[in-house]
RNA sequence: UGGGGCGUCGUCAAGCGGUAAGACACAGGAUUUUGGUUCCUGCAUUCGGAGGUUCGAAUCCUCCCGCCCCAGCCA
């Protein structure tokens, strides 16, 4: 995988490893997990914690697991496992053949549960999930001893047995840690281990019908893994203690250190999973890769570079306080790959006739254009000119305001790579006074877009022969939301997230793009060709705009 | 009101007792056949607040204030 930024980021868990590599803690191993519920598709959230497994897996040469956290049947589905796997890949990292799922671990972890019994430190609780409620106290009250507290050791495992072959129906029955009831974090008060789910499994089928808790599966399956260190989010820290007690209380031989990091938020979005899936449930965007999600699907389909992603990630940093990221970090890493790397094109989005009264009728000239300046390896292309021409309509501007450069009544522009023209008449629906044409000359010594007088022309223009363009389809993407945070689906959403533009005219190059290319539409933005494009329909998402001063100067203007 | 965590520029984020890195954003200016890119310049006398320790504090101590997480048989 390459990585062009070489700067080193040291944050709090780096530091942590690092000492504990230095000490020799685990023989100087490191090994790490990004262990997602196959419940969702992976977001620009995830993104931060596989780069951060991943990443330091690198960094300090050891390794990190794949695992799916798969211990509740009732939301998980192959179809998020596979999305994952691709997502993963598709960010530049490799698990190679270190693919595991908290499934695979069922049989070990119930006999570890079995030997929690046996140790005294385990109960089959009968109590309904209301009176478990109850019993549990409150933030403030300590709770109190479930009546089933004190069976024998004989009695439960002779119960989680009768659990685990189906005899029992759902919520008849748990298995509980036997801790603290008194004990001020609510975790340690006896939590649920086991539960009974008599419910299809989309790996063990219908083999069991108890199911592990998250707090039991989880430090199990990392320490079967040989996990060093066990990165997650903040909200997981009052988990901590309960994850040491199952480690200690059982005496196994790896156990796992548990690190905590503050979760990414993101502006004008939301990276919770519980919106995420409303939002694709209730049909406010068209799928998980709507271009328009924060998911790496949709930033995928939307022309982002994994290498930008990554890029994002590292710039982002890593620790414990909460934050809300600016959107606009994440839109300054896309164009700074993009401008690298995408192709320079002329595409006019929201068109208007133009006719060079002064060209020859029938002629055609092809007009040398650079693919990328930032990168001449990328080198040229022709670009056909001819008498008629489409331009920008905002390009053109009856009564212009201060500072206009661009095209306006009697005033000179440059179109790109071809000749400086002037506008010489508008001509106007009768009706409706719209615009519908404008007529311009040309100056035939200013043929490629330079003048040998060397006369200065502020503006210049794209454009595209209008014979030549390629009829196509845009989509114009904004953020999801209107507010930079707290945003709820009911009343935040933006309407104008998105606006499809289907008669736009590209540059005739674009004929045989391919989906996923990514452009630069010049003076307008970032472009790739979005998967529903046909050979007789080219459909464009717009990645992200180019920085523009102009509107901030038009803004300022008023 | 119990417990756990966190408070450094508009937004992220370094800093770990020796006198506030960097990035994004923002504001100027230069270059430019993309009002793009690039390049300069500016942008926290101050680190949630108040005391204290010290020659010296964002860093140590005390108190206060604010924000986040926890009462799923979710993860």
């Amino acid at each position: 995988m390459e990585n062009t930024t070489t700067t080193i980021s040291s944050d709090f868990i780096r530091t942590i490893i690092s000492e504990d590599a230095k000490s020799n803690k685990n023989n100087g191993k490191v090994a790490t997990r990004f262990p997602p519920e196959p419940n969702g598709f992976l977001h620009i959230g995830h993104a931060k914690s596989i780069c951060l497994n991943f990443g330091i897996a690198k960094e300090f040469g050891g390794t990190c697991n794949l695992r799916f956290d798969d211990t509740n049947p009732s939301k998980e589905n192959v179809e998020y496992v596979e999305s994952i796997k691709k997502d993963v890949k598709w960010l530049g990292f490799d698990w190679e053949d270190r693919m595991f799922y908290a499934s695979d671990y069922f049989e070990r972890i119930y006999q570890y549960a079995v030997e929690l019994i046996k140790r005294g430190k385990a109960y089959v609780c009968d109590l309904t999930q209301e009176q478990i409620r109850e019993y549990r106290g409150t933030l403030t009250e300590p709770g109190k001893d479930s009546p089933y507290r004190n069976r024998t050791i004989q009695e439960n495992i002779d119960l989680f047995e009768r659990m685990k072959k189906g005899e029992f129906p759902d919520g008849s029955h748990v298995l509980r840690a036997k801790i603290d009831m008194a004990s001020p974090n609510l975790v340690m008060r006896d939590p649920v281990i086991y539960r009974i789910k008599h419910e299809y499994h989309h790996r063990t089928k219908n083999e069991w019908s108890i199911y592990p808790m998250y707090d039991f599966a989880h430090c199990l399956s990392d320490s079967i893994e040989g996990i060093t260190h066990s990165i997650c989010t903040l909200e997981f820290e009052i988990n901590r203690p309960l994850y040491d007690w199952t480690l200690d209380t059982l005496e196994v031989k790896c156990h796992p250190k548990q690190i905590e990091f503050a979760r990414l938020n993101l502006s004008y979005t939301v990276l919770s999973k519980r919106k995420l899936i409303e939002l694709v449930d209730a049909n406010h965007v068209k799928g998980w890769d709507d271009p328009r999600m924060p998911t790496i699907a949709g930033l995928r389909r939307r022309g982002f570079t994994p290498e930008s992603i990554r890029n994002f990630c590292q710039r982002i940093g890593v620790a414990k306080r909460d934050s809300l990221v600016d959107l606009q970090l994440l839109e300054y890493c896309i164009r700074e790959d993009l401008n690298r790397i995408a192709k320079r094109v002329m595409a006019v989005i929201k068109p208007v006739r133009v006719v060079i009264v002064d060209y020859p009728e029938n002629q055609v000239e092809d007009m040398e254009a650079i693919n990328n300046p930032e990168d001449p390896s990328m080198g040229t292309r022709k670009v056909p000119f001819s008498k008629i021409l489409y331009l920008e309509k905002d390009d053109f501007q009856e009564n212009p305001p201060k500072k206009w450069f661009r095209l306006a009544p009697n005033q000179e522009v440059r179109l790109r790579y071809a000749y400086y023209i002037t506008c010489r008449e508008v001509i106007k629906d009768e009706e409706t006074g719209e615009i519908i044409e404008l007529r311009c000359t040309h100056d035939p010594e200013t043929r490629g877009g330079g003048s040998k007088d060397g006369r200065k022309v502020k503006g210049t223009l794209h454009w595209v022969s209008a014979q030549h363009a390629l009829k196509s389809e845009v989509r114009l993407y904004e953020n999801l939301f209107l507010k930079s945070e707290s945003n709820e689906l009911d009343n935040d959403l933006n309407p104008k997230s998105i606006e499809i533009i289907k008669d736009c005219y590209v540059e005739q190059s674009l004929a045989n793009s391919k989906i996923g290319d990514l452009y630069q539409f010049e003076r307008q933005g970032y472009f790739c060709v979005d998967h529903d494009s046909k050979e007789d329909n080219l459909v464009f998402n717009r990645t992200v705009t180019l920085k523009d001063t102009w509107a901030k100067i038009e803004k300022s203007q008023k």
